[in-house]
DNA sequence: CTGAAAGCGCTTACAG
DNA sequence: CTGAAAGCGCTTACAG
């Protein structure tokens, strides 16, 4: 069961190896190869199941035909979902993924670009930690094509696709305002990171717009506590402000975490509380009563993102930065 | 920015390129290189940030220091935990894991076994789909170190890592009577796997025991069908048979389907009706009254099942088959 | 104690 | 129209 060869085509073919590689990799007609050496060669390779060696072509000419993948947590459904669009969409260009979870650490990140970049990868998708700017302007200076996903850092000039954070929450508030709640409070983490001061800011205009904007409502939890602390926190707070009658959660592991308050505070949803969170997950759709999320467009930013990548890879000197907002939706459930 | 190769710091440090070679490699000592020239190379290396070119030294020397990790669908939770606990066992010993998912496809399975192989990955950890077996004999054939887990063919010679799955059940079903419920139910699939089969079995003894098995309270359900179509099924089984007081749900799926039924069955849980569900999940745990589950253990299944691929790896020869059980754990919440 | 050289499997500029 | 040859960056048996 040896390894089959271009050489082993070769001389099976009674051709050069040259011929062989010309004709494998589509270019015996450029070659001007004649159509009978192309088919026997294409007929002896068929034969001996000939799978050229990725390896020996990379070390060659450089390329690897692969990207790298850095989502904060892989075992997270949202970024599960991401990859698993991004991965069908490399695979339709033959390209490879390597994907990695930064666990939102951010030595981590760094260790993982680094290994990639070893790897040899063509390009990046990234779901950057706060304090990556730095490692992100070094894979620019290299001239690695790089788009970020979730969230970017304001002041860096780089591709990246995100959901419209602003919209998504401002869209969220007006929709309980509509439906006449009055006092409406907001959980948000103290990451500080772009995409969650956006929501947070859509959150207040929608609010201020309307004249009953109350800033003693917003409650801004430690990035990096655990879901006990998390829980305590949302019921402290509410149970302090029990006038309080609905909430945006600005991330899923935070809704998650609020409904185990509410379910300690025995708060009946919606009629105690009106409860909407950010990102969707199968707790919410079954939970009792089903929770109203603002869903990301998953599908669309893996797209997106992945296109905007390619065309970086393909021409490196022109390529321009594109900033990319694409719309959430909400979804409206029984919370509500 | 120009890559830094060996020939770089063999300038630098005025030495040849093996030398040079044998000192990054650790080899310095066994090679009898002085103290001091071993010292110069490493201080270049450093100052060069010297990075060797894994594809250069796998095109070299045939290894690639990486494992496939085939799983059925890495956005479901129990995988992308096991992925990411065998990511990090892999990192440990510096080896690379690229993983994919089947989407329960047979032919998808077979196509990212051969691009694996192509990638020359050294060894697989499979999760395999139902026709996978013919594949597998491929592998073993061509001498490539695999384990499989999650479940396995009974009749194939291959070390495998799995969940005691027959005890599982029977451990739940015998909680369920101790609790006193008498006509205890269980939903499977028709999938056939072996793993599915034996929870089934442990369900069938454990009621055996205590003479009172039922053959018309086991439902079995499609495996590809939709999840509207498994709830519908569900609805129907329960509404025929409402003595049934108790249900074990064979897989996550299942049980999530399961509490979609009794709700709109407004089935009160665990008054109407006690619900156990095989492997954990976000939604159990959040759920309204939190569901019992048999817990699989990921963690030591992860664990073994590498220790059995390099032990594989590191000596073709000589290595056995093994079949290792792991135990599973009851959680008991409030559904019992 | 250290170096020159072959070779892993490809690609491609060059020659004819 | 096709082939010989260089070279990608390593590792390692061999020679001294």
């Amino acid at each position: 069961m040896k390894k089959i060869t271009i050489k082993d085509i070769a001389t099976k073919a009674q051709v050069s190896i040259s011929t062989v590689s010309f004709v494998i990799n589509g270019k015996g007609e450029k070659m001007a190869i004649s159509p009978a050496v192309i088919k026997k060669v294409q007929d002896v390779a068929q034969k001996l199941q000939y799978k050229p060696s990725m390896i020996a072509s990379s070390l060659r000419t450089g390329k690897t035909r692969s990207i790298g993948l850095i989502v904060e947590d892989i075992s997270n459904q949202f970024f599960a979902d991401l990859a698993r669009v991004i991965e069908d969409e490399a695979k339709s260009i033959d390209y490879r993924v390597f994907y990695c979870s930064t666990g939102d650490d951010n030595n981590r990140s760094e260790e993982l670009v680094q290994s990639l970049l070893q790897a040899n990868v063509e390009g990046f998708i990234i779901t950057p930690t706060k304090n990556l700017e730095k490692t992100i302007s070094h894979l620019l200076k290299i001239q690695k094509p790089v788009v970020l996903i979730d969230r970017y850092f304001a002041n860096q000039k780089v591709s990246h696709v995100v959901m419209d954070n602003y919209e998504g929450s401002y869209a969220a508030v007006k929709f309980l305002l509509e439906k006449g709640y009055k006092n409406i409070a907001v959980v948000n983490n103290k990451s500080g990171m772009i995409q969650m001061k956006l929501r947070e800011k859509g959150y207040v205009e929608a609010l201020k717009e309307q004249g009953n904007y109350n800033e003693n409502y917003t409650l801004l939890l430690d990035y990096h506590s655990n879901e006990k602390n998390r829980i305590d926190s949302i019921i402290r707070f509410f149970e302090e402000r029990p006038e309080i009658d609905a909430v945006l959660f600005l991330a899923n592991y935070l809704g998650l975490a609020g409904l185990q308050a509410f379910k300690s505070l025995k708060y009946k949803i919606p009629d105690d509380i009106a409860v909407i969170s950010f990102d969707d997950h199968d707790s919410f759709k079954m939970y009792t009563p089903t929770i109203s999320v603002v869903a990301q467009p998953i599908e669309e930013i893996a797209v997106k993102s992945i296109q905007l990548l390619m065309s970086q890879m393909t021409s490196l000197e022109d390529f321009k930065v594109e900033k990319v907002l694409k719309k959430g939706s909400l979804i409206v459930r029984e919370s509500v």
